[in-house]
DNA sequence: CCGGATATACTCACTTCGAGTATAAAAGGA
DNA sequence: TCCTTTTATACTCGAAGTGAGTATATCCGG
């Protein structure tokens, strides 16, 4: 069995969230996602990135799983050696320095993505999205069909309703029809900030995936603090998800869960009435699948 | 930027179902998965798969998504070259060659993984894998309670419930308690066919990753027949979760989701009432999530 | 033409979920 | 002091979904 031969790097998507607002661990002053060459030095591909964000941010790293390989990248390495193969990862990190400050460049998630935010109802650019995204599907009549579809069910329209998973989707979409530039070369308008090589969309990757996660793992406290209020939590999977959510529901929703419970205390630095603190259940919890089966059983 | 050296590989868990049986592609008579190098020509990992699919099997390749990226294997490239980066994919083929005639070998799930199996109520096999299991568990007092909760979890012991997404953490468990073995060297006893380096492991990624998604994704249909009936669907699915499910509620399951139609026709190849025939909505129905938000939303 | 086998259709109680309303407890200004 | 604002917390109700069981239809073979 012969092997063929590759460069191999290790390409991390870490995210935080403070002040309501997620952000994404960037260098190059937000060009770029961090990244770095797989060492023969690292037992696996999972303990060696996690020994380097410890080393790069000083935050450990909570959560870490792996996103995607990529290797059909335009820019494959010139030399005769091979091409590169990218591993990339998705972590969570506990935020605590102020956004801006420190080594690490922390960007909101928003600036590269503005139109995956809807906590504000849709945003304006939508609308400027949509508009150029018809303007493509009426550009090739032999496709017309399919793009429709694509578009309505990726993008709310057409009786579909908005999805805050589907960001890949709407993504390539909008890359397939050149609305947003790779590499900084700006043609005429493209939307949202761009990065190095395809690091906007290993970043798309890791946004969809964490959006699709939050639903049926507990995995957003790994971004919260060691005591929080339920508002608190609320607006942290708002930010996660760019929507807003129903109040009473949402309390409903994570007591019935039972993975968190009182400290005892309160905190009354919210202007209102004291907010009761919770903490997460970590030890019973460690392993436990949110997800109830969907397949209807029968007995026996 | 430095890029590191590594050998490149591309493993593949072809699934199919025939009679009611879920099988794997395999070489070297059912020893090991189908793999090859990550060849210089190809366009894409994905695009090279396939391709290579096509020329070894002739069946062609209906769905594929790429299931893990490992290199932490024991067996390492033992040159001065690198080591071994292992991408993984999982594919769906619509089987129709009689099973284990032809030139690729199709061997049953089951084979590797009898405990997976509860079609026909928990298999006996069981009792003895939980028994050894317990064994492990009170082996270590330090980690005693941790290794309870997991095993509980993971085998639906003490309260919990069987949820048959968890074949992979079955399988870790069973590795981490010395019950399985990889390369071929019998201990004592162990459970279950093995296969060549950490392939078994893989091919528990692949049935997990497949038992998850025909939850929410509708994938069954790649392996299905043009037209079929809904009792041989309902099969399909059991067979592929290894579980019974309830008739009608599985027929309202499928009716409510409108992703399939009636052709007409009708067999009565069963024995009894003869059953009308189905099609997969194929054009319709290309992007469509079944998963509803599950975060409770609210208006504007 | 009757029983066995399979397919298909309908019912019903119970739980979950979307959506809205009501009460509680702080802060701050009139 | 008390009233308004603000945030937190608690309760209600109908619609929809789900688990589980029962009833009817249509074939085959004796």
């Amino acid at each position: 069995m012969t092997i063929g031969l590759a460069h191999a790097e290790l390409i991390a998507v870490l995210s935080a969230v403070t002040g309501d607002e997620p952000r994404v661990m960037t260098v190059r002053s937000g060009d770029a996602l961090p990244s770095g060459p797989f060492e023969l030095g690292h037992r696996s591909l999972q303990a060696g990135l996690r020994e380097w964000v410890r080393d790069q941010t000083g935050h450990p790293l909570g959560y870490l799983e792996q996103l995607y390989t990529f290797a059909d990248r335009d820019r494959t390495h010139e030399d005769a050696e091979g091409r590169t193969i990218s591993i990339s990862y998705l972590g969570l990190v506990r935020e605590q320095a102020a956004p801006g400050a420190g080594k690490p460049g922390w960007h909101g998630w928003y600036e590269y993505f503005p139109w995956e935010d809807h906590r504000r109802g849709g945003p304006d650019i939508l609308a400027d999205i949509t508009g150029r995204l018809e303007g493509w599907i009426a550009s090739e009549p032999a496709r017309r069909e399919h793009r429709q579809r694509r578009v309505d069910f990726a993008f709310g329209l057409g009786g579909a309703v908005w999805n805050e998973d589907l960001g890949l989707q709407r993504y390539e979409l909008m890359y397939e029809a050149g609305l947003v530039t790779e590499a900084g070369c700006p043609p005429a308008k493209s939307f949202g900030r761009s990065m190095f090589a395809d690091h906007r969309r290993i970043l798309a990757t890791g946004i969809a995936r964490l959006r699709a996660k939050i639903k049926y793992r507990p995995v957003v406290f790994e971004l919260m603090p060691e005591s929080f209020t339920l508002s608190q939590l609320q607006r942290t999977v708002e930010a996660l998800a760019g929507l807003t959510l129903h109040k009473p529901n949402f309390r409903r929703l994570i007591d019935q869960q039972e993975l968190i419970e009182e400290t005892g205390e309160a905190t009354s630095e919210t202007g209102g009435r004291p907010a009761k603190l919770f903490r997460y259940r970590h030890a019973v919890l460690e392993e436990r699948a949110l997800s109830g089966s969907k397949l209807p059983l029968s007995r026996n």
